[in-house]
RNA sequence: GCCGGUGUGGCGGAAUUGGCAGACGCGCGCGACUCAAAAUCGUGAGGGAAACCGUGGGGGUUCGAGUCCCUUCACCGGCACCA
């Protein structure tokens, strides 16, 4: 009687198993090369989704094949576990935040391992544990001691629903990333992050980083916006020659400037209405736009509001006097927060203006010679390339070159010169929010603003707090709030916001590699043993959030001697969306496919091959149940092959001489599916074409005769176990013991391919006249160019086919076609 | 508007270096087994009666193009009154 697939019982079995003896353990060896095998740690949210079953899925593949191929992996897992759903779960059930979040990750972790996946929980990385928000705060110190972290009074995002501020990478279109609320001003005093000081090195490494996507190299990019121009200095007289500086990408449109233009809230503002008869107007415009909310004040098509200041700024090189206005259309926290007005040729400078009735200065000629000034920048402003005219002695110059003159003479002439504008912002990490890290640093009338020393880390969290969703709960915690300066000894009050979470999970993939140090967040020695990351697997989700900030830690951790390498992550995969009927799955469209669910009906095994089979890793999966099926039915196809000839197995299996066709032709399989599953999972990260090869493998083994070649026979299913074992690691394992192993199959080293089995004796090549296919051919393999041609053309097919025809060339390629052009 | 990506059968997808387009799977058809069904095994198919036509469209390079070049369209994503 056969013994039946039953997913259920070997995948408990062998999870087991693999819990008592440890398998999963880091093994240390530096005899052989290392790997760093990452998959974004999950937040603890309650329970998996299919996007984290492919992810995991995706990082135990290439984890337990680079440990089969001699390498020393580190695949370490761990929790991104502060965060407000804690909070909020408080909030709406009472629950503590920190027993929420452990629950989850009680749960999780137990589904993780119902995965199967080789991960070394010894290294486990929990944020909101005090031994890792300890490490936290002590890089926070350390950033703050550096000049990095520092305290400032800005206009920044806030997020009412959930009551707290937001880095400028967590609004996304105007809404909060979390909650999808709008996101209004508020005016405090926050702590930031100097990531704007590091926007060159982030924008520029990204050429380092050949391994990443092009497609999140490109985000960066957009994010950190990078613009080349100069700074334009225009002094004015009514305010005892004080100064307003522009930053334009145009200077060579300088002598075309009408007037300038001033964001609302920039600070010159008050002085330059002060008294006049505009105050009144200008002073209720801004009120206005300050109501305005970010999305309608930016909306492109918004209409263009502007109020002159009564005020005039002097052009730096022509002398001219110019109207300040300000206007809806400047922002505040972009280049200087003023702009000059050049409506000749700039589209939104010429609406203004036609609006307006400003002058328009035509100063660049397009070089199309018929084309009077007269007739430029009428209808519309004239952005092309040009010739200067208007414009002194640089009258004459082709606008390229006047943009490097102009910046250069502004230079000489003290009244600005080249500058770099980013879009990026610095990053704002205060949140009036409990769960999260303290930020530690403590408030003394006397002594100002003081760290907390290193020896008193971590600022514990308190827990007798009120968390309400409608305060900051830590401002409720009188323990903690009252406390000792720790320069002068007297009373003082702590900082009651807590760390953005994205500063957890900036660094978490160090601590993993030194996971218990309990003098520092991790050692050099073993952090510059195993980064960087060489496989980093997450959703593209983290392309600007995580990733950047991630990257920015990395350089300051470089900077300041802690590690030895400036980027993190080698080579990222990120994964797409797992999709049903055409859409993400979400409980609102009701196309939810769990995890538990597949595990249950299916085992885990099959749900991993059918996640890594039906679609390259980066591409959007489609999932379909009886896609499902047909990976199920693989695995009992499989099962039943091996186990119908467990029998073969007494004796050791060598590598066999085939005995006959069918054996040769198999041993030819087998080595090139060999092959072609090596280069797919290590090299190229297909697992879908990886597992195709296995297939047709299977497909050859059914078809194999009962006559032929035993030996032969019980190799290619020895070897067909093996290739399957980072992919279905427990039917892998319960076969490998079937066929009388005793040691896992997780600790063969990966079979090799012989190149000479896979040399065929005869390749069947195509006929093609005039580069179409006619016919086919089946010849000696190894002919050289000139053998195979005349083997081909005195051949009688080819010579049928060219009967009355003229041969004019002819093209040999061994071992593909013959390719004859005939007149 | 700027930047990036993707377009291949009924569907998911192969084709790695310019060399026989459609591997593998899903679904579908036919057959075997069965009283029957399921399961399983086997087998067939890009379209077209054929000549031929076929990788979003048009053009080009080449003996030969899904692959390279030019151009264009569609969809997806990032940035965007960014000066």
């Amino acid at each position: 009687m056969a013994r039946q697939y039953v997913p259920a019982e070997i995948e408990a079995k062998w999870q087991k198993r693999w819990q008592e003896t440890a398998a999963h353990r880091t093994v240390e060896d530096d005899a052989k090369p290392k790997f760093y095998c990452l998959e974004q740690f999950p937040y603890p949210s309650g329970r998996l989704h299919m996007g984290h079953m492919r992810v995991y899925s995706i990082g135990d593949i290439i984890a337990r094949f680079k440990r089969m191929n001699g390498y020393q992996v580190l695949h370490p897992m761990g929790w991104d576990a502060f965060g407000l759903p804690a909070e909020n779960a408080a909030v709406k059930f009472g629950a503590q935040p920190s027993k929420w979040t452990y629950e989850n990750i009680a749960y999780m972790k137990e589904q993780q391992n119902r995965l199967g996946v080789s991960v070394d929980w010894s290294r486990e990385v929990t944020t909101c544990s005090p031994d890792y928000y300890k490490w936290t705060q002590w890089l926070f110190l350390k950033f703050y001691e550096q000049g990095l972290a520092y305290r400032k009074r800005a206009f920044v995002n806030w997020c009412p629903e959930c009551s707290t501020v937001l880095a400028n990478e967590q609004v996304i279109n105007g809404l909060c990333w979390r909650c999808d609320s709008e996101v209004t001003k508020k005016d405090l005093e926050q702590w930031f992050l100097r990531i704007t000081d590091y926007a060159e090195r982030l924008l520029n490494d990204l050429d380092k980083l050949p391994h990443w996507p092009e497609k999140v190299r490109t985000m960066q990019r957009n994010w950190i916006g990078k613009s080349e121009g100069a700074n334009v200095t225009f002094t004015v007289p009514e305010l005892g020659n004080d100064t307003i500086t522009v930053f334009t990408t145009r200077p060579d449109t300088l002598f075309g400037v009408t007037y300038m233009v001033l964001a609302p809230e920039h600070p010159l503002v008050e002085r330059l209405i002060a008294g006049k008869e505009q105050e009144a107007t200008v002073r209720a415009f801004i009120e206005q736009m300050k109501k305005e909310s970010e999305i309608t004040r930016t909306a492109a098509d918004a209409e263009k509001i502007g109020y002159f200041t009564g005020a005039h700024a002097v052009h730096p090189l022509t002398g001219e006097q110019v109207p300040i206005w300000v206007a809806n259309y400047v922002l505040l926290d972009y280049g200087t927060g003023a702009v000059m007005g050049v409506p000749a040729h700039d589209e939104r400078d010429f609406a203004f203006a036609k609006k307006y009735n400003l002058p328009i200065k035509v100063v660049i000629n397009p070089p199309d010679p018929d084309i009077l000034a007269e007739e430029v920048a009428v209808d519309a402003p004239f952005t092309e390339e040009g010739t200067l005219i208007n414009s002194g002695s640089f009258d004459g110059m082709p606008n390229r070159e006047a943009i490097k003159a102009i910046s250069a003479h502004l230079q000489q002439q003290g009244k600005g010169g080249p500058a770099v504008s980013y879009r990026l912002r610095d990053w704002l990490i205060s949140r009036q929010r409990y769960w999260g890290a303290p930020i530690p640093m403590i408030y003394c009338d006397t002594c100002g603003v003081v760290p907390v020393p290193y020896d008193q880390l971590p600022v514990m969290l308190p827990e007798d707090v009120v968390i309400d969703g409608k305060r900051n709960p830590l401002t409720t915690s009188e323990s903690f709030v009252h406390t000792t300066c720790p320069s002068c000894g007297g009373h003082a009050r702590r900082e009651t916001d807590t760390m953005d979470t994205f500063i957890d999970s900036s660094w978490y993939y160090l601590r993993y590699t030194d996971a218990h140090n309990d003098s520092l967040p991790f050692s050099k020695e073993k952090v510059d043993k195993w980064l960087q990351v060489d496989e980093y697997i997450g959703g593209i989700e983290h392309a600007i959030l995580h990733l950047l900030y991630s990257r920015f830690f990395t350089k300051i951790l470089y900077d300041i001697g802690m590690v030895s390498y400036d980027e993190p992550f080698r080579s990222l995969l990120t994964q797409g969306m797992v999709l049903k009927d055409g859409a993400k799955m979400s409980k609102s469209k009701g196309n939810v496919v769990s995890p538990d669910e597949i595990i249950e009906k299916y085992g885990a095994d099959t749900g991993r091959l059918f996640i890594l089979f039906a679609a390259p890793p980066d591409r959007d999966l489609d999932w379909t149940d009886t896609g499902v099926e047909g990976s199920y039915r693989f695995l009992h196809r499989v099962w039943r092959l091996v186990e119908g000839h467990a029998d073969l197995f007494a004796g050791a299996v060598s590598q066999p001489a085939p005995a006959d066709e069918a054996a040769k032709d198999l041993y030819r399989m087998v080595h090139y599916a060999i092959k072609k599953v090596s280069e797919d999972i290590g090299e190229r990260y297909m697992f879908n074409t990886a597992i195709s090869t296995i297939m047709e493998l299977v497909n050859k083994l059914y078809a194999y005769p009962e006559t032929a070649d035993r030996g032969t026979l019980a190799f290619a299913l020895k070897t067909l176990v093996i290739l399957l074992a980072p992919i279905t690691p427990h039917i892998a394992e319960e076969l490998w013991e079937m066929i009388g192993h005793t040691e896992s199959v997780h600790k063969q080293p990966w079979p090799t391919y012989d190149p000479q089995a896979l040399v065929l004796d005869e390749v069947e090549i195509a006929i093609q006249i005039n580069g179409k296919v006619r016919d086919k051919l089946v010849v000696p393999n190894g002919l050289s160019r000139e053998e195979l041609e005349a083997h081909v053309v005195n051949h009688e097919k080819a010579k049928a086919l060219l009967e009355g025809k003229a041969v004019k060339k002819v093209i040999a390629v061994p071992g593909k076609l013959v390719n004859i052009v005939v007149g």
